[in-house]
This record gives structure tokens, sequence and C-alpha cells, in this order.
DNA sequence: GCTTGACCTTGTAGTGGCTACAAGGTGCAT
DNA sequence: ATGCACCTTGTAGCCACTACAAGGTCAAGC
């Protein structure tokens, strides 16, 4: 399979497959005569894995790490456990501080009434306002 | 005031005012003799209207807009608000994407087992299962 | 056989919003 | 005169890509 082949199969676009390779984080493949990379199906199954765990959130670090893991099949899966644990926190962590933005920002919006700048309650509580 | 006080008195570090004064979106201050930024309280003003407004969320770009619609005391601030609604937009479907990220990870999470890798609910729902 | 166009190659630079560092100058207390 | 905190400039690094430039390869159509 040529690289546009595994990305459309994958959802992973070309760049970004040679740039995990650059990264280490994706095996180099064969080359065809004219150098082309030749994936096989293993390649398209560990970007799919790479691409789920990219949409949960976790970070490169963390992706190496559970492929890592995911190759050693004998030992407790304590450690993707704790990693997974881990990065739910920080997602929730992140979530909490949104909410805090999100709530701030409405109740800034709320008081405006569209006056002019010089009484506008946005850039007033932006400017001089306590929090 | 030197750098290092306004820092301290505004919450942004010295390296980072440095920072706003490069990409033009705080003025250069005048000098001491001994070349030494010399700011006033309208920059330490400015500092703290940048920081609320990053604290907030917003983009720099966007900061740079609010700080020119702010000095424009005779206009109409519908500018302002719909600046400020189109943030808060932003930060609404931000909260929804991590909480549907937050949602598949518990799941995720809940279903191992704490076996070997070889069992391991998450490492298989990373590499096989659908979504 | 020649062109067209889709695909591939490498390498480099840009994104955002800082942060860290290096190498040196200044100011004040001891 | 020495030490130390503070200041200066400039450059590079962070993350996870993404975009672009300049060129090579291959199959189809004329």
């Amino acid at each position: 399979m040529k690289i546009g082949e595994v990305a459309r199969k994958t959802g992973v676009k070309a760049e970004t497959i040679r740039f995990y390779e650059r990264e280490g984080i994706l095996n180099a493949p064969p080359r065809t005569r004219s150098n082309y990379r030749d994936y096989g199906p293993a390649e398209a199954a560990t970007l799919v894995f790479i691409r789920r765990a990219r949409d949960l959130g976790f970070s490169m670090p963390d992706i190496r790490e559970l492929l890592e893991l995911s190759n050693e099949d004998d030992r407790s899966c304590a450690a993707v456990d704790s990693l997974a644990r881990a990065h739910l926190d920080q997602v929730k962590r992140k979530i909490a501080a949104l909410q805090v933005m999100r709530d701030e920002l409405s109740r800034m919006i709320a008081k405006c009434e569209q006056d002019t700048i010089s009484e506008c309650r946005i850039i007033d509580t932006l400017a001089v306002r306590d929090r």
C-alpha cells in the first residue's frame, strides 16, 4: 500500500504519517523500487490505534508508551490503566477550567447593553473590575 | 517602574511582557539612561487587561482587536459584544468535545479489569473496536 | 513517444503563546 | 571591589501537526 492509500484507509493524512515516522512513533516501512513507502496491514492498524488515542486526547509521549505496552502481552495492564486514568483526570480538569471561563464570559456578556464603548460592560470588566 | 516590578504588579512575567512588546500588542515604553524599560500606570493597566482576557481564553488577535476597540470610546460596543459571543461559542464547543472524550475514556477505563495486556480492554478498545 | 496529471519524495518553515537559555550590561549594598 | 539581583538582546524550544517548494515516478490517453 502506498502512503496515500493507507492515509485514506486510516484517516491519517500522508504528511502526518511521515511525521509519525520521523518522530519514531511508527516504524519505517520498506520501499518500492521507486522509493515509495510500502505499507502492510500492521502499519495501518498502528495508525488507527494512534488516531483513536489522539482523538481521545492522549499526548504523543503517552501514545508512544501505549504502543510499547501494547506489545508486551504478558505484562499486567496496570500501567495502561493508570496512564488512562491520569489522562482522564487531566481532561476533567480542562473541562472544569473551561466551564469557569464559560460562566465568566456569559456573565460578562449578559451585562452588556450594546451601548458605546465608553459604557461597555465587557471592556469595563476586562479593564477594571475585580474578579 | 522597571519590568520586574510591573511584572509583579500585573502578574505577567517579564519575558511575556517583552514578548507582547515584540508582537506589537503593548506599546514600547520609554527607556531609562541605562536602557531599562520604564513603565507607567497606563502600561500596567493594559497588561492587566491582557492578562484577564487571556485568562478568559481570548486569542492574541482577539485581544489586539479588543484593545483597539477599547480606545474608541464613541463607537458602539456591538463589535466587542459579537467578539465575546463568538469566543463564548468556541469555549462551549471545546467543552462539548472534551466531554465526549471524558465519557469515552471513562467507559474504556471502567471495562478494564487489570488483567494482562493481552486481555486489556483499554488497548483493545484503541486497537480494534468500533467507535 | 510525449504529455498530462495524480501521486510520491525530501527538506524547511510556520502555527500559538509563551518559556528557557546564553552572554553580557547596570545598580546597589557590603 | 565584589557580589548579587536585575536588566538587555537574540535565539531556540515546546506540541502536533500543516503548508509549501522543488523535484521524481507512473499510468493513461493522444
